[in-house]
DNA sequence: CACGAACCTGAACTCTTTCTGAAAATCCGG
DNA sequence: CCGGATTTTCAGAAAGAGTTCAGGTTCGTG
């Protein structure tokens, strides 16, 4: 679930994104808006938190060039304080959500919760394929007889990014994108590894290996 | 699935390259301009990836003289980040799409695949020829019977190949041209193996052989 | 009809990818 | 700083894909 975050005060960014990875997200920072341009058009987020006051530039400018762009991922826009008409134009560019500061950091990841499952088409925070059902908000996995299995962080990241499209090939580089961001690049043999890990609680059968290709979480129960 | 890659850095051009292939292409390289349009107009490759920074030459010249003889294959341009004014002189040279540098590597296979199947104006990801369909994202083939059989990387491609224009006679040196590129070049009876593994899936009467001069995929269901 | 060339077939071999269990490193709260 | 939980690495085993080979079969031609 990588995220990027855009965001000018260097104290603040980093405590956030401490809370945001400890949420499950991988997290990238960047401090201006040039950089900010280029990484949302480069790489493959889940959502973006915009921060609006930027040295280099405005952060609506950022979300337009995102938007006029094929950048479709949600984007959360901070603002000062009750800055009304920062709002009001941050929707108009394409912004989902909106949060003035100063603000808990349970509520930004509620929104940012809310605005990745309407994205998505989803109402729920529960991913249900076949016999198995994943709570985001618990963290945990309920299979039909009953158990019910809490997740690591990691773990949970990995099946929620498997369940969310099953029948769907993920390559190894593709899931290493979605686990780590740009900082990390540990071995590729920790997908292996989390991989054999899930299947222990899920059943060797429906983790499916695609040799070469990747691996796909089976939609047939 | 033949692609040129036109790439001075050779690092980058090998990294670029081992992907390429595991995403099915088979993968001639060259590092100079001048090679570059040799190999453009004489081989037959359904794509080409071009680097505009080269030692002996602009790679927009390269892109032009192809367009002037009668290289027609879609052609995707790798530039700086964020350089603009290369963006608009490729297009208008007569490129079909543009990626600017850091890129993923994913986003460049997605992009490629995007302009080989607008150059074949084709738009599902998807081919059907009678009792048959074959999905190129999961590469698997899927019959009318209802059963699904995902191929490997190599049986895809020699499938992809000859249902891509069902009727038309491949001769063997041309699969292996579309299979390998030219260092490759392992023993022609690889053909006849593969084939032979296809008609176990696709039943022995849908691939028909032209006894001297190649293989056919049956058009009538 | 006989012969050679082209093709088919099954199995063996090699090389790469994936699996696996365990150990090492890291993180985190107390 | 310690102890438990989690993450990451490692190396050998297993499985799978790609390739080759040797012998059999079929086909077309002289």
């Amino acid at each position: 679930m990588r995220l990027l975050l855009v965001e000018d005060d260097r104290l603040l960014a980093e405590g956030l994104t401490s809370q945001l990875e400890k949420a499950g997200f991988s997290v990238d920072i960047t401090h201006t808006a040039k950089e900010a341009v280029v990484l949302g058009e480069q790489e493959d987020y889940k959502a973006g938190v915009l921060d609006l006051g930027l040295p280099d530039g405005n952060g609506l400018d950022v979300l337009r060039k995102w938007r006029s762009s094929k950048v479709t991922f949600p984007v959360l826009i901070l603002t000062a304080r009750g800055d009304w008409q920062d709002k009001v134009n941050g929707l108009k560019a394409g912004a989902d959500d909106y949060l003035a500061k100063p603000f808990q950091t349970e509520e930004l990841i509620a929104r940012l919760n809310a605005i990745m499952r309407r994205s998505e088409g989803r109402v729920h925070s529960t991913v249900k394929v076949g016999r198995f059902e994943l709570d985001e908000n618990r963290q945990c996995l309920q299979i039909e007889d009953g158990t019910e299995h809490s997740l690591t962080g990691t773990e949970f990241r990995l099946l929620r990014c498997l369940m969310g499209r099953p029948g769907h090939i993920f390559s190894k580089e593709q899931l290493m994108e979605q686990l780590y961001n740009l900082n990390e690049s540990p071995n590729e043999n920790i997908i292996e590894a989390y991989i054999r890990r899930l299947r222990k609680l899920v059943g060797a059968e429906t983790i499916a290996t695609r040799r070469g290709q990747g691996y796909l979480f089976n939609d047939s129960v």
